[in-house]
DNA sequence: TACTCGTGGGA
DNA sequence: TTCCCAAGAGT
């Protein structure tokens, strides 16, 4: 309990820094806001939290929660999931986007039970190191279920400096020194309330501090907050490049595995995949990407599937 | 660094 | 309708 940091339960330290006085009026707000999400209860096991923050790498909550909830039924633990085939994986992955994290997240399963006993590490060197897991998922996991005391700059916390700290409506494209150190320097030194001041400037970004149409009148840093004393000046950086979907490899992959789910566990002659998109090559281009994922094989003579074979 | 990699819903 | 983007990772 230092009286530097994290004081949810007290009302703002007058002598307070700006740092300390952002952490502490955070904190108490998300005291009162959280919400009630599975994957933050109580004691919530390493694997849990693993497993909700991949599913939830550029995916939203709301639709996350229902394939979450029926992934930790059936595979409880890493090893369980390591028991089965990639394809299933893939397949209760359903269309949560971004397929690859399912098999990451499997391959990451095998790795935990070879070489973890089966356990979620704590260490975010060793997590780092699993697949499909990055610098951000690595930080949350220690953080949230080992309460391990680490800088979690996701985007949401990203926005909520970019505001609050340098005035700016938006973050960069790219995480820069600058903004790590500033996000280390506001680190509360108790590693649990480092953790908590991780999920809750998360969920300030989440829920008050969003991208579009910020609900600054519910902010509890508004007072302190250098983009709002601004004005809420525009985002002046370069422009965000547009987000083009229809005609991309990405559609075409989607609506190929989207096949390839439905069929599961059969094969998937090839004449049947080419009704998903009429342009041939730019069928076969995304028919072999997704071969070389590893999110589909070859079956037979001109025949594909979600690889059933556990490794 | 910049780009690829799904999907769906709100403004 | 179109646009934007939602707890990123890998190359």
């Amino acid at each position: 309990m230092t009286a530097r940091h994290g004081r949810p339960d007290s009302s703002p330290d007058p002598e307070a820094t700006p740092g300390t006085r952002l952490v502490s009026q955070v904190l108490q707000w998300y005291a009162a806001n959280a919400r009630d999400l599975p994957w933050r209860a109580p004691g919530i096991d390493g694997w849990s939290v693993l497993v909700s923050e991949v599913m939830l790498q550029q995916t939203p909550v709301v639709r996350v929660l229902p394939v979450y909830q029926a992934w930790m039924t059936r595979w409880p633990t890493p090893d369980a999931l390591a028991a089965d085939s990639p394809g299933e994986a893939v397949l209760a992955w359903g269309r949560l986007g971004y397929p690859r994290r399912a098999l990451r997240l499997h391959q990451a399963a095998v790795a935990i039970t070879e070489r973890h006993d089966g356990v979620v590490p704590a260490d975010y060197d060793a997590l780092k190191a699993l697949p499909g897991i990055g610098d951000y998922t690595a930080a949350a996991v220690a953080s949230f279920a080992y309460g391990r005391r680490h800088v979690v700059l996701d985007t949401n916390v990203r926005r909520v400096l970019a505001r609050t700290v340098d005035g700016r409506e938006l973050p960069g494209t790219s995480i820069t020194a600058a903004e790590r150190a500033m996000a280390t320097a506001l680190l509360p030194a108790d590693p649990a309330t480092a953790a908590r001041w991780a999920v809750a400037s998360m969920e300030l970004g989440a829920l008050v501090c969003t991208a579009r149409s910020p609900r600054c009148e519910l902010c509890p840093v508004v007072a302190d907050c250098a983009w709002h004393a601004a004005g809420r000046p525009a985002d002046d950086g370069p422009p965000r490049k547009a987000q083009t979907y229809a005609g991309t490899d990405r559609q075409v992959r989607g609506r190929l595995l989207a096949v390839l789910r439905d069929a599961f566990p059969d094969a998937v002659p090839a004449d049947v995949l080419a009704t998903c998109w009429d342009q041939a090559e730019q069928r076969e281009r995304a028919l072999n990407g997704l071969v070389a994922d590893g999110l589909i094989e070859a079956a037979g003579d001109e025949m594909f599937r979600l690889p059933g074979v556990t490794p």
